[in-house]
Formats: C-alpha cells, sequence, structure tokens
DNA sequence: TTGTTCCAGCTTTTT
DNA sequence: GCTGGAACAA
C-alpha cells in the first residue's frame, strides 16, 4: 500500500497526529500549523491504511467552504471520490439527521430551515401581536435571547417564570415563537442543532445506530463549538473515545455568539484517555511577525499555551504607521498597495483587515481614486437578498402551505389590495385558534366577515398559491423557479421600479433560475426530500458565496473576523485605537479584552511576508472628532519588531487647536522607548507607556508598579532606565 | 401606494 | 454623521 503521499507532507507532530491509533485527540493547531492538511491527512489515513469504511466517518466543520474545501483535498489525495464520507457543517448534518428521523424529531415531514433574518421577522410580527411595545422589547434583542437559550440546550417549558419583568417577557415571547414555529413547521438555525441533540438523547436506536456507524468522529475550529454542539458530539462517541478534534484557543474569537473556549477543557475531562499533540510550526509568516503575534497573546492568561516558530528566516520588521486622521491612514495603505503592485506584487495578497465594517469606507474611496480593484467581503450574499427571498418565499408556500413566515413575506408582495387591516385579522385568527396563516386565511373567508373587496383579494392570493401548485407539480425544478418568478408578478414588480436597483433585482431573479438550472441534486441527495425542498433547504444553509470571484485579482477588504482561515502575503491592519481596536464595549471586561487580543493575534498572523499596523491621531466616528489612543495592543509588540514609518514630511498637518500637541505618538525619544523600563527616585520602577511633546515639554507617561499611571515632565523627572 | 421625513442606533457573523 | 427602517402625509 501507497502511503507516502499521505505521510511524507507531513512534520513530526503532524505525523504524529495523523497516524495515532484511534483514541479521543485534541490537536492544539496554532494559526498557520497545517491544521486542514492533519485533518485531511488523518482522514485519508483511516481510510487507506487502518480501513475504515468512508462511510463510518464523519467530519464536522462550522463553514460550508471549510467542508467543502475538506472533501476536496481528501478526494485528491486519495484520488477517489467519497460521497459516502459525511463531511459537513454541524447545521447541515444536524438537518440531515433531521430529514431522516423527522417523526422521532417531532417534526412534520414538510418542515422548512429559516435563516436568522426570517427569524427576526417572525419575531418582530410576534412581539406586535402579543401588544407588546417593540421600543421596550426589541425584537433583536428577543431573537439573541431566544438563541442564546437554544445554544445551551434550554427550551422554554425548562424555564421558571421568575419574578424578574425582563425574565418574564423575554419567556413569554419565547413560549409564543415555539408554539409558532411549531404550528408552521419551521426550524432555525439553533433549533437545528437543539433538536439534533434532542433526537439522539431521546431515542435509544438510533443514537445506538450512529454510534456505531460512526467509528471515527472528527472536528474543525473546535474552539468555536457552543454547549449544544459538544453536548451533541458527546453523545455521538459516547463511551468510545473516537473524536478527533483541531482548534487553537488561542484563535477563539466568537465568544460573543455562544463559542465556548471551555469546550477544550471539558473535553480533557471528559475524555481523559486523550492525547494532546501541539502544532506549533508555523508555515505562513516571517519570524519577525510570529515572535510579535506570540508576545501580544501572551498576555492573555489561562491559555493552553503555544509559541508559533518558523524555520524560515526573521523578514522585515513590521510596519507602524501613525496618521493623521482617518483619510491619511487611507491614503498611507493605498500609496503602499500602489508601490506593492508596481514592484510586481498581485493585489489579492494584498489584504485591508478591520475591526469594524463601518471602517471600510475610507479605504474604498481612496482605492476608487487611485483606480485599485478592491473586493469588500461580508456583504449581502445572493440568497439574502430581498427579490431573492420573496421568490423563495412563493417556492416555499408551494412546499409547505403553513409556513407562515413566507406567507407574511409574499401576501402583498407584489401590492394586490391585502390591507394591514386583513393581514392582522388573518394572524389574530391564526393565534386565537392555533392556525397557520393559511389555515386562518380559508377561515375568515369562510365566515364572509370581511368585506368584498379584501375577500376578493384574499380569495386571489390563494388561488395564486394554489395555481402555482399544480401547475408546477410535474416541472423540473428550474422551470418551477422560472414559473413562480413569473406568474407571481415579482418580475413585473421589479421591471415597474424606477430606480437603476430595478434591472439588478430582476437580474438576480434570473440568476436564481440559473443557479436552480445548476443546483447538483447528486452531491446534495438527501433521502425523502424533493427537488425543490433541497434547493430551498440549500438555500437556507448555504447563503451563497460572499467570496470573490478567484479570477480577479483585487485588493481584500474585510473584517478581521472573516479573515481567520485565510491568509495573504501583505496585511494592513488598520484603525489600531483603543476603544475601536480594542473595542470600547470590551475593555471593561478582562475576559471579552482577552476575546479582542486573541482577535489581533487572528489578524496579525495572516500576514505571511508584512504586516503595517496602522492608527489615526484624529478620527471622525459618528459625526464627532476623536483623538484616539493608540491601541494597547501595539504597546504590547516589542519596540525591537516595529519600525516606525514616518512620511510626514510630506502631509500638511492643519492646525488643530483641539489637539495642538501631538497626543499618544509612538515615536520614540532618543533615551526612551515604549515598553521602557525605568526607575523613579520616589515612584519606583515602572514601564514607559507613552511620549509626548517637544525638548523642554516633553511628556512620558509611566505605569508604575507602586503607583499606576502618570504623566512625567521629563526635564524634572531624573529617571533611570532599567534593562528589560 | 408612494415618497418624504423622522428617529434610533452604532462591534464582530455563520449557519 | 450616516444609514436603514418605520411612520406619516398626499
Amino acid at each position: 500500500m501507497d502511503v507516502t503521499s499521505i505521510i511524507n507532507p507531513l512534520n513530526n507532530a503532524q505525523r504524529q497526529a495523523v497516524t495515532a491509533p484511534s483514541q479521543a485527540m485534541l490537536v492544539l493547531a496554532g494559526a498557520g500549523s497545517g491544521k486542514t492538511r492533519v485533518l485531511v491527512h488523518r482522514i485519508a489515513w483511516q481510510i487507506q491504511v487502518e480501513e475504515i469504511p468512508a462511510h463510518s466517518i464523519l467530519a464536522v466543520t462550522f463553514t460550508n467552504k471549510a467542508a467543502k474545501e475538506m472533501r476536496n483535498r481528501i478526494e485528491t489525495l486519495l484520488k477517489m471520490p467519497t460521497q459516502n464520507l459525511w463531511i459537513g457543517t454541524f447545521h447541515g448534518i444536524a438537518h440531515r439527521l433531521l430529514r431522516r428521523h423527522p417523526q422521532q424529531a417531532k417534526l412534520p415531514d414538510t418542515f422548512q430551515v429559516m435563516d436568522s433574518g426570517d427569524q427576526l421577522r417572525v419575531i418582530k410580527r410576534l412581539i406586535n401581536t402579543l401588544n407588546l411595545d417593540d421600543t421596550k422589547w426589541p425584537p433583536r434583542e428577543s431573537q439573541w435571547y431566544i438563541n442564546a437559550q437554544k445554544d445551551e440546550g434550554i427550551r422554554a417549558r425548562h424555564m421558571i417564570e421568575t419574578a424578574d419583568l425582563y425574565q418574564r417577557q423575554m419567556l413569554k415571547i419565547y413560549k409564543a415563537y415555539e408554539e409558532l414555529c411549531d404550528r408552521s413547521g419551521l426550524v432555525d438555525f439553533a433549533e437545528l442543532l437543539l433538536r439534533a441533540h434532542e433526537l439522539l438523547r431521546d431515542n435509544q436506536d438510533i443514537l445506538d445506530f450512529y454510534q456505531q456507524r460512526f467509528k471515527q468522529v472528527h472536528v474543525d475550529e473546535f474552539q468555536d463549538t457552543n454547549t449544544i454542539q459538544y453536548a451533541w458530539l458527546r453523545l455521538l462517541t459516547d463511551g468510545k473515545d473516537n473524536l478527533f478534534v483541531v482548534g487553537d484557543d488561542d484563535q477563539s474569537i466568537y465568544g460573543w455568539r455562544g463559542a465556548k473556549i471551555e469546550n477544550i477543557y471539558s473535553f480533557q475531562k471528559h475524555y481523559p484517555n486523550h492525547q494532546v499533540i501541539k502544532l506549533e510550526q508555523n508555515y505562513r509568516s516571517t519570524g519577525t511577525i510570529l515572535k510579535a503575534a506570540n508576545t501580544i497573546i501572551a498576555n492573555n492568561a489561562g491559555r493552553m499555551g503555544k509559541e508559533l516558530w518558523t524555520d524560515t528566516g526573521d523578514g522585515d520588521p513590521c510596519s507602524l504607521y501613525a496618521a493623521f486622521n482617518e483619510q491619511d491612514e487611507a491614503y498611507f495603505v493605498v500609496e503602499r498597495i500602489r508601490a506593492w503592485i508596481s514592484e510586481g506584487g498581485a493585489r489579492s495578497d494584498a489584504a485591508i483587515l478591520y475591526r469594524s465594517n463601518a471602517q471600510s469606507r475610507q479605504f474604498e474611496e481612496k482605492l476608487m481614486a487611485a483606480a485599485i480593484s478592491y473586493r469588500v467581503y461580508g456583504g449581502l450574499r445572493f440568497f439574502d437578498r430581498a427579490e431573492i427571498k420573496n421568490a423563495l418565499a412563493y417556492l416555499r408556500l408551494i412546499a409547505n402551505r403553513n409556513d407562515d413566515a413566507s406567507f407574511e413575506r409574499i401576501i402583498n408582495t407584489p401590492t394586490r389590495g391585502i390591507g394591514t387591516k386583513t393581514i392582522d385579522d388573518i394572524r389574530h385568527l391564526a393565534r386565537d385558534q392555533s392556525l397557520s396563516l393559511w389555515g386562518a386565511a380559508i377561515v375568515l373567508i369562510n365566515q364572509r366577515t370581511m368585506s368584498q373587496r379584501a375577500t376578493n383579494a384574499l380569495i386571489n392570493f390563494l388561488e395564486l398559491i394554489k395555481a402555482l401548485t399544480k401547475e408546477t407539480s410535474d416541472l423540473e425544478l428550474y422551470e418551477k423557479v422560472k414559473f413562480v418568478v413569473e406568474k407571481s408578478g415579482l418580475i413585473e414588480l421589479y421591471q415597474k421600479e424606477k430606480m437603476d436597483k430595478g434591472d439588478e433585482k430582476v437580474e438576480n431573479l434570473e440568476e436564481l433560475v440559473n443557479a436552480a438550472r445548476l443546483f447538483d441534486f447528486d452531491r446534495e441527495n438527501e433521502e425523502g426530500m424533493s427537488e425543490l425542498d433541497m434547493f430551498l433547504t440549500h438555500a437556507a444553509l448555504e447563503s451563497g458565496d460572499n467570496q470573490g470571484d478567484d479570477f480577479d485579482d483585487c485588493v481584500q477588504l474585510m473584517t478581521i473576523h472573516s479573515a481567520k482561515g485565510l491568509e495573504f502575503k501583505i496585511v494592513f491592519l488598520v484603525g489600531m485605537e483603543e476603544n475601536l481596536f480594542p473595542s470600547q464595549q470590551s475593555v471593561d471586561d478582562v475576559g471579552r479584552l482577552e476575546e479582542e487580543r486573541r482577535l489581533c493575534y487572528v489578524g496579525m498572523t495572516r500576514a505571511m511576508q508584512h504586516l503595517y499596523l496602522t492608527y489615526a491621531e484624529s478620527r471622525r466616528l459618528y459625526g464627532r472628532e476623536s483623538y484616539p489612543r493608540p491601541s494597547r495592543f501595539l504597546r504590547e509588540i516589542p519596540p525591537e519588531l516595529i519600525q516606525e514609518v514616518r512620511i510626514r514630511a510630506t502631509i500638511n498637518h492643519p492646525i488643530t487647536p483641539l489637539n495642538p500637541i501631538k497626543k499618544g505618538s509612538l515615536e520614540t525619544t532618543g533615551t526612551y522607548k515604549l515598553g521602557q523600563r525605568v526607575s523613579h527616585a520616589k515612584f519606583g520602577e515602572g514601564i514607559v507607556l507613552q511620549i509626548e511633546g517637544i525638548g523642554a515639554q516633553e511628556r512620558v507617561q509611566i505605569n508604575f508598579k507602586a503607583v499606576g499611571v502618570k504623566w512625567l515632565m521629563l526635564a524634572y523627572a531624573n529617571l533611570e532606565t532599567l534593562q528589560s
């Protein structure tokens, strides 16, 4: 048997992980250390060497992209297709289980998946129906609350009503929401996971079946799992020590949405026979970048402990640019990118990473002005567009009449004379009699209590849906979509739209038809599902790539969060300012601050060859000028790894009376550097945090061990420098 | 029904 | 200070 292709490309630690006998395993994989490679080769090893049938292997990821990439790489390595191998996202796998066992999961077999936008709309409606003031009980907050409960495995019926008004109200909404979802056959993302967990927990035969089927379970990005995901994994692997997880506690940046870094510690408790392997050799970045990142992350407490290293040399120092303002910052970055391109660098190898999306604008403007093509990640995805969601809502109503979310969405889109009054009546009747909106509409018509006009309009709508259902029943999927898009009146609606947007929407609808035509059933084949159901599920679970075309060579703009897992030759980490990064809302809480620091670590380790850090001394934020201090993370980088870029001579400093002295500049004086340890006769030992002013006005800010942070006039302070 | 005005909100995001 | 959504007027 030829195993050299599986083994040869691996270093020692990787090889150890890949070839280990079946057992619980925790692979702590640092950034750029070949995490995916280990997973891919491990699975290939099990199939080819340990002769575990592919259908007995499960691999779970968080994103569709990661799942796809993993499957492709395994197929390339093994030189064979792997349809039997279960690789998918937590949500995708959970969905598959629910489709296979709808009765045991207590779901109608027409159930549909609802994305978070749908969920929000449903909750918004619900709050209105409950006659609650939605300014006092914002739908977003309720949505967050409900999902947080579900992520912890808590159902409304598990909760005890307390005296707390907030809790009582949230519980009321949660309850009503659960009822509505059950009635409509709607399943949100968190529900997929929770149901799948309950399915296994409450049906011993099903649990036995899958426990026996899956000889090996692999998990990618384990540090991002939440409570219910981990509980589900434990059920599947209960008593079998066959859970292989790969993760990096230092790259846990999704705590705010329920990810439990603690799962890594729990894993070690729950699987006492586990083995830990650390992957610390980095194949991406220069030694300098790694050193800087290592030093920063070392400030976090409670780490598993890892230090990245490389044998490819130090490379250039990291560059730091103190911009005058956010305009100057963007100007600087674009100039550097221009230089990079003129030296033969590819645009797509350059990335601008920021903490929050709002920061992208200056860079877009400057790039546009410089005629450098760029792509901003994280906008609306294809299946999230309103026109697409409308078309899908028609299709969903065809597939499941009780889908209230879709019913509401399209009952008057395009407008067909069904007003708020009629819709309100339907809603209340539905709620009073526990009917779906569709059912309530029929009752309402039969009651003959509405005006003739409203009744006719409503009848027309119901007839339209019935007609669409009937006339498309024998059509191919793409013909169905085409028929619905045209006959629903959506095309017509958008054609009439005056602004330039209308054409685009029509094009998108045509693109939807095309997507249906290209939809690959074999790949997605799930037993018991119609083509339409499969397509709708695909739309909900994979809202389309916001990935740019790989063909386009353009500069990449994205948040640091969305850059996780990617790498670029040259990276600009911009807006390195207090209250922006770390975010204002995270500075008061140690845990959240540490997550920001991990985010910084993630951002820095995206860079392969060169890392630029920039901050602005003045920034317009929310319409007001602010004078932020440089990010504390900058101070955590050893100064010798940083080279400050100064092109200030070419930039005119407008005179701003508010900012007479340069605040928070990181430039070094002759004697003192940031991070320099000093000693003061009265205050004792401390560390230089900031330096400002010139000559006799020169002041330093020092964090004294004994007395805290103080500003001192350098001329009088008589500081003594200490070795660090 | 459409266009206008007003007002809150303002990290990060995948499924 | 800008944006998106909701409320309002015509």
